[in-house]
DNA sequence: GCTTGACCATGGAGTGACTCCAAGGTTTAG
DNA sequence: CTAAACCTTGGAGTCACTCCATGGTCAAGC
C-alpha cells in the first residue's frame, strides 16, 4: 500500500499522457518528483491537483514556459502574484488567440468566396495553359 | 538584358522568400527551373504566375502537397480539373479551418471568463498552498 | 517457479513548414 | 579593386510534443 502513483495513474488522473508529464518535466514545466527504488517516478496525490493545473493551462493554449512560471507561483507564491501572473499571461494569450480566430475568419471568408466564384463558373475541357486566365484560375488569384 | 528573374527578384515579385521558394522546389511543390551557367536559378517571367499562384495557395491555408496538386494543374490540366481540384481541397480546408476558429473561439470566451473571475477576486499575500483552493486558483481550475 | 503481458526507464529520432546559418562562389556599384 | 549584396548547397534549429528501440520491473495465471 503506498500513497504515491506511477506516472501512468498520474496521466489517467490529469488527462496528461505519461510521455507530455516526462517531456514537461525535462523542460522544467513541472518539478521533479521522487523516484522509488526502481527508478519509477512516484506522484503523491496532492501532485495531481499540479498536473490538472498544468493540462488545464495548457488547455487555455498557454506557452510551456508560461505554464512553467504559473507553476512555480502555484507551489510558491503568494495569491497576489499569482493573479498578477493569470492577468498578464492571460491577457496575452487572449490577444493572440483573437488576432488568431480574426484571421481564420478571414481566410474561411476568402475561401468560401473562392468555392462561390468556381461554382458558378462554366468549365470545358481546354488546359488552362491555353485560355490562362481562365475563369476558374483567375477566382484564386486575387485576394478578396 | 535578361528576361529571366533571379530567385530574389522571383520572391519579391511573388511575396514568397527565396528559402521557401528553394524548399517548395526540393519538395516538388514548384517545378524545377534552369539555371544559368553560374547554378543560378533562373525564372521565367511567366513563372512568376506559378509562384503568385502557390503564394495564393499557401495564404488559404493549403497544405504543400495539395498546393503541388494545384500547379501541377496549373501547367497541365483542364479547367474542369482545376476546378475539380479546387474544389475538393478548398472545401476540406474550409472545414478545418472552421472546426479551428470554433475550437479558438471556445478558448477565447474560456479566457475571458479565467480574467473576468479574476479581477473580481479579492487577494492577499498568503501563499497559495496555505489557502488552496484560492479563489484565484479555482477560477482557473474548472473548464468553462 | 515461470511465462506472459503491461507497465516503467532512457535517449534519440520524427513531425510540419518552414527559417536560419555557414562556407564558398558571383555580380554589381563606386 | 574592393566591399556589399547577391547566389549556391547542405545541414541544423524551431515548437510542442509524439513515437520508437532497448531494456528493466512487476502482477497475474498456470
Amino acid at each position: 500500500m503506498n500513497s504515491s502513483l506511477t506516472i501512468g495513474q498520474a496521466a489517467a488522473a490529469s488527462g496528461l499522457s505519461p510521455d507530455t508529464i516526462r517531456y514537461y518535466e525535462r523542460e522544467g514545466v513541472l518539478p521533479r518528483v521522487p523516484r522509488s527504488q526502481n527508478s519509477y517516478r512516484g506522484y503523491p496525490v496532492e501532485h495531481v491537483e499540479t498536473l490538472q493545473f498544468a493540462r488545464r493551462l495548457r488547455e487555455l493554449g498557454l506557452a510551456p514556459a508560461v505554464m512553467a512560471d504559473l507553476i512555480r507561483l502555484f507551489h510558491d507564491g503568494t495569491c497576489r502574484e499569482m493573479r498578477d501572473a493569470l492577468v498578464e499571461s492571460c491577457g496575452t494569450t487572449l490577444a493572440t488567440i483573437r488576432a488568431r480566430r480574426l484571421e481564420l475568419e478571414k481566410v474561411e471568408a476568402q475561401l468560401r468566396n473562392v468555392l462561390i466564384g468556381i461554382e458558378g463558373q462554366e468549365v470545358d475541357n481546354h488546359r488552362i495553359s491555353t485560355v490562362t486566365p481562365c475563369a476558374c484560375v483567375s477566382v484564386i488569384k486575387e485576394g478578396s
